[in-house]
RNA sequence: GGCCCCUUAGUCUAGCCUGGUCCAGGACACAUGGUUCUCAGCCAUGAAGCACGGGUUCGAAUCCCGUAGGGGCUACCA
């Protein structure tokens, strides 16, 4: 039977790298088996859930190529994937697991429950949850007073003795007590279902066979299983992936590192590398290549072979990737992408003469900002103390320096590498060394001392810009 | 506090199941050198690790026990 798998994300806030992360490893574990990858959307929570973060969800895993094959968007045979449009289904099985007892309404107050846990917290308890106050309720009172509308949630009823034990693809089985567990709410009082409920009640009816979550679910598993149980359902395999890190091992957040599936977008990284970099986070091919594409990935990947300890997100490491998949690109895809990413259209000819110049000195899009500032320029910045760069010359030298270009650049037909030659006679003429003296060109064309390649960059800017920027920044340095 | 998960260099990892071929291999970052008009790239070299303590064994990164450390959960959030 090919496998099912789904993610499962909640649309409350920007979507996040944490969700593309298990999204691709279920994703694979589908595709490698002929199996289908379900999304869907876990919007239960009523306060925090909006549509625009649902929709954020589409366009960032889509970006990243993460297509699924059931969903909200796209439908499938187990619609609604929404869990708001699935109240009635939840209410139905909650009734049912009323009737069997295996659930229970209860009708504390939020007061009530703040204060019980104020006292588990001043008494120093072991345990902290719910005390079963409504646990043992009069069956038909229970009935009569939510008859009478009186507000109520429902709770799992959790067996007081015993243990619940389950096996984990990743991990030795795992097992807690029952006196661990508190009785879990099921149904909120506002009548939709919390995450425990809906997760068992979809992921059954949606027909998932695996189900490849975070390990921050490990301590809630044993409550699904009780569920299942419950239901008489039979449990899908659960595999827990670890956890992505900050740098103080801290659950990736976004106070510490950059989480949003956006940003990543717009500061220019390439899904594909994104993507392989995800990949890499707790899982390397059997011969350890650092760099491979989504076939390979989908031929080699097993759940199994994830390993347990949450990995550090370290964007250093993401940079290098992306900076090999720039490399990598043919030029047209490239000045296609610096296009998108720019946001309005460049001269294509002009581009076509620059990207070979930046193309291996850009980690992200945005350093195509950083790196061909100058090409765009009307005016590059002067700076005597840039021009200390050009060591061993005096400011004298510097000016007669920039002088001597500026008439070898203006007798020219084109500006280009054929200069070179002249150009370094001329600083050997006047014993000064070959790199200073090209650096003062450098900063006089680019404003800069890191820059691809003078002459190079020089052909791309044409004579008569040079020829501009040779002459200002002479009289700039002429003058005190 | 309680419960649960995890532990190979600064970081990502291979090796661990089936102990010897590992005086632990690869990658990022770092350092040095080379190429060179700068930067980047590329090439070469280097520094850096089996958390600790016991045990089992002729032999342990690999098996067992303990300790320490880190993390997660402990909501009518997911």
């Amino acid at each position: 039977m090919p496998p099912r798998v789904r993610i499962a994300p909640s649309p409350t806030g920007a979507p996040h790298v944490g969700t593309a992360y298990v999204a691709q490893f279920n994703r694979a574990f589908a595709r490698k088996h002929g199996g289908a990858f379900v999304l869907r959307i876990e919007d239960t929570d009523r306060t925090r859930s909006t549509k625009e973060s649902e929709e954020a969800i589409y366009a960032a895993l889509r970006w990243l190529g993460l297509d699924w094959d059931e969903g909200p968007d796209v439908g499938g045979p187990h619609a609604p994937y929404r869990q708001s449009e699935r109240s009635e289904i939840y209410r139905e099985h909650t009734a049912a697991l009323v009737e069997k007892g295996a659930a229970y309404r209860c009708f504390c107050t939020p007061e009530r429950l703040a204060e019980v846990r104020e006292r588990q917290k001043a008494e120093k308890s072991s345990f902290f949850g719910y005390d079963g106050h409504c646990r043992d309720l009069d069956a038909s009172e229970s009935a009569r007073r939510a008859a009478a509308g009186e507000t109520h949630v429902v709770r799992l009823r959790i067996p007081s003795e015993g243990a619940t034990r389950f096996e984990d693809l990743l991990r030795k089985p795992i097992e807690i007590a029952h006196k661990e567990m508190d009785d879990q709410v099921l149904l909120k009082s506002d009548g939709f279902p919390t995450y425990h409920l809906a997760n068992v009640v979809d992921d059954h009816l949606m027909g998932i066979t695996h189900v490849l979550r975070a390990e921050e679910w490990i301590p809630s598993t044993p409550k699904h299983l009780l569920l299942y149980r419950a239901f008489g359902w039979e449990p899908p395999v659960f595999c827990h992936l670890p956890l992505l890190r900050n740098k103080d091992k801290s659950k990736i957040s976004k106070r510490k590192n950059p989480v949003s599936l956006e940003w990543y977008r717009d500061e220019g990284y390439r899904p594909e590398a994104l993507r392989n970099f995800l990949a890499l986070m707790g899982w390397s091919p059997k011969d350890e290549t650092e760099v491979f594409d989504e076939a390979r990935f989908v031929a080699e990947f097993e759940p199994e072979d994830v390993k347990t300890t949450g990995p550090v997100f370290d964007l250093e490491k993401l940079d290098w990737l992306n900076g090999e998949y720039i490399r990598a690109m043919p030029e047209d895809d490239l000045a296609n992408a610096i296009v998108a990413h720019v946001g309005k259209d460049l001269d294509r000819e002009e581009l076509a003469r620059i990207v070979p110049l930046v193309q291996e000195r850009m980690k992200r899009f945005a350093d195509f900002e950083s790196v061909a500032d100058f090409f765009y320029a009307d005016e590059v910045p002067l700076a005597k103390e840039e021009f200390a760069a050009a060591k061993k010359m005096t400011d004298a030298d510097r000016v007669e320096a920039l002088k001597a270009a500026l008439a070898l650049v203006e007798a020219a037909d084109e500006v280009g590498v054929d200069l070179e030659p002249a150009l370094k006679e001329v600083a050997t003429e006047r014993g000064w060394k070959i790199g200073p003296f090209f650096m003062c060109l450098r900063i006089a064309i680019t404003g800069k001392r890191a820059t691809p390649p003078l002459l190079e960059s020089m052909a791309v800017l044409g004579k008569d810009r040079c020829v501009a920027r040779l002459r200002r920044a002479a009289t700039f340095l002429a003058e005190e």
